[in-house]
RNA sequence: GGUCCCAUCGUCUAGCGGUUAGGACGCUGGAUUCUCAUUCCAGUAACCGGGGUUCGAUUCCCCGUGGGACUACCA
């Protein structure tokens, strides 16, 4: 590769970060470290009017917690700053300015009412709206609020440019309106800045999604009015709502961020979003690729024409399976914030057993409270009580089961650990209550212990719990019963 | 309305002229089992339609249809 690879992930402060938005990112991140070039960020916050103040935080924290920190940017620096747009905005007139002087942009004075009647008249016509050069024919004075269009040659009659994802791609320059590229305020629009940026940042490929591609023929032809060199263009498949249509916050789309605070790893995540527009191909029935194996695998050419549904089925299966691979001291760290409030008295290795025993059952960390309760508290009695199965079990029975199953443990000279209660419940326990399948019973004692219904192994939980617990849960148990 | 993009199981996808159309998630059934899960088996399910091109189209071309994006002094 000839020239060096610098990508930018280009987002604009608006609002959270969102799942389409990582999925850009990531794709830029992924290409610049196959091609060990440059992964930028640059925020374009440019609409002063939709800005939200601490929107940029919010990227900067959902990149470094995806792991996809930026090589150039508003934080890291570099030699092409200043990385966010609104501190650019001298450089932008600038360029303004010289296409202004060479003809290429010209005044526009038109007030919105004016524009809108045009547009109405077109959507009559069944024609695209195409600004009338009212104000090229009757200027103002410069004195007066304008803002600059963009003067859309007649030739070349097409614009075409040949797309990383999806081959050649046209539009014919007679569809295109005189855009505006600098707004009355002073500010640029996106296309001027956009263009601006690419070039003194020396992008060398823009990978964006798809709802760009109309816009992409301005970009074009701005290059071509500075005279300058056009990046190479990739248009990524759109991620799609379960709906089908673009992601958004109305579909209720979550932020990078809401899924961090849900208990997905940053590996699944990536995991994910890499397969949702890009495949290995060749055959490949691989499912899980780490970090290393996805930059070494990635190409542009097999990045997907076809839109995505986002599935969040699939999302939880992965991390269930990313949660199952770690090793515990791994993941303590990462479960700190998710542990239910009475986990705060227990240590690490307590917790890491109790980890332990629900590890293959979680699928996002924020099931932990619900999933470990018990081995912090003692279940709420009431509750015990109407979860025990006494339309099936007699409750004298159920009391009987209880007492002999402390008396058992309470004369038992074996060690309170998972192997040997199983044998001494299994044994001695079932011939003493005279019960041949274990089923009913082991329920009981499952929800005299646990409060629930559904739990880890009965005996591994009650070696985790210890011998003075479980006989106090099994006591509360038959108080609560009589 | 105009311009543009896209089209294989419900979903993510493999396939690059000849395949029993493969894998994964989900779902269903089974095995293991003290519940729930894990794990392992098995099953369910797709080439949008019509024309071409070709000995032969899921695959190439055209037209429809469907879905989507864009159509701002938003990005």
């Amino acid at each position: 590769m000839s020239v060096p690879v610098r990508v930018r992930f280009a987002p604009s402060p608006t609002g959270m970060l969102h799942i389409g938005g990582v999925r850009s990112a990531l794709f830029n991140w992924i290409w610049a470290r196959h091609t060990s070039g440059v992964f930028i960020l640059r925020i374009e916050d440019t609409d002063r009017a939709r800005y939200v103040p601490d929107a940029v935080d919010q990227i900067t924290a959902s990149l470094d917690w995806l792991g996809l920190t930026p090589d150039e940017g508003p934080i890291q620096g570099g030699n092409y700053g200043p990385y966010v747009q609104s501190e650019r905005l001298e450089l932008y007139r600038h360029y303004a300015e010289q296409l202004l002087a060479s003809g290429a942009l010209y005044p526009c004075w038109c007030t919105t009412e004016r524009l809108d009647s045009l547009r109405q008249a077109a959507q009559k016509a069944g024609t695209a709206f195409a600004y009338d050069r009212h104000c090229l024919k009757h200027p103002q004075a410069l004195t007066e609020p304008h803002v600059l269009r963009y003067k859309v040659p007649a030739n070349p009659s097409v614009v075409a440019w040949d797309d990383e994802v999806r081959g050649k791609l046209e539009f014919k320059t007679a569809d295109i309106d005189d855009f505006v590229a600098l707004k009355s305020d002073g500010y640029p629009t996106y296309h001027l800045a956009n263009v601006v940026d690419d070039h003194l940042m020396e992008i060398s490929h823009v990978l964006r999604a798809e709802e760009w591609i109309p816009s992409t023929p301005k970009h074009l032809l701005l290059f071509a009015a500075f005279g300058w060199e056009a990046p190479h263009y990739a248009h990524l498949p759109q991620v799609l709502g379960s709906d089908k249509a673009k992601l958004s916050k109305r579909h209720s789309a979550k932020s990078a961020l809401e899924y961090r605070d849900e208990g997905y790893l940053p590996d699944t995540i990536i995991n994910f979003l890499a397969a949702l527009g890009w495949n290995e191909g060749s055959g490949s029935t691989k499912e899980i690729y780490s970090r290393q194996e996805l930059i070494q695998a990635f190409s542009l050419e097999r990045i997907q024409k076809s839109p995505a549904v986002f599935e969040s089925d699939r999302l939880d299966w992965l991390n269930g399976k990313y949660i199952r691979e770690l090793p515990i001291d791994e993941l303590l760290p990462i479960l700190e914030p998710f542990w239910p409030k009475a986990a705060g008295a227990f240590d690490d290795a307590y917790r890491g057993e109790a980890f332990a025993l629900i590890q293959e059952r979680i699928k996002h960390l924020d099931e932990l409270p619900d999933l470990t309760d018990f081995f912090f508290t003692d279940p709420d009695q009431k509750l015990v009580k109407a979860t025990l199965p006494l339309d099936k079990v007699e409750q004298a029975t159920a009391t009987s089961w209880l007492q002999s199953a402390i008396d058992i443990i309470e004369k038992s000279t074996v060690g309170f650990e998972a192997a040997a209660l199983e044998k001494l419940f299994r044994d001695d326990y079932l011939t003493t209550i005279a019960v041949e399948k274990p089923g009913p019973v082991f329920m009981v004692l499952r929800v005299a212990i646990t409060g629930k219904t559904a739990t880890p192994g009965l005996f591994e939980t009650m070696a985790v719990l210890g011998q003075k617990t479980v006989v106090k849960r099994l006591q509360n148990a038959i108080f609560v019963l009589k």
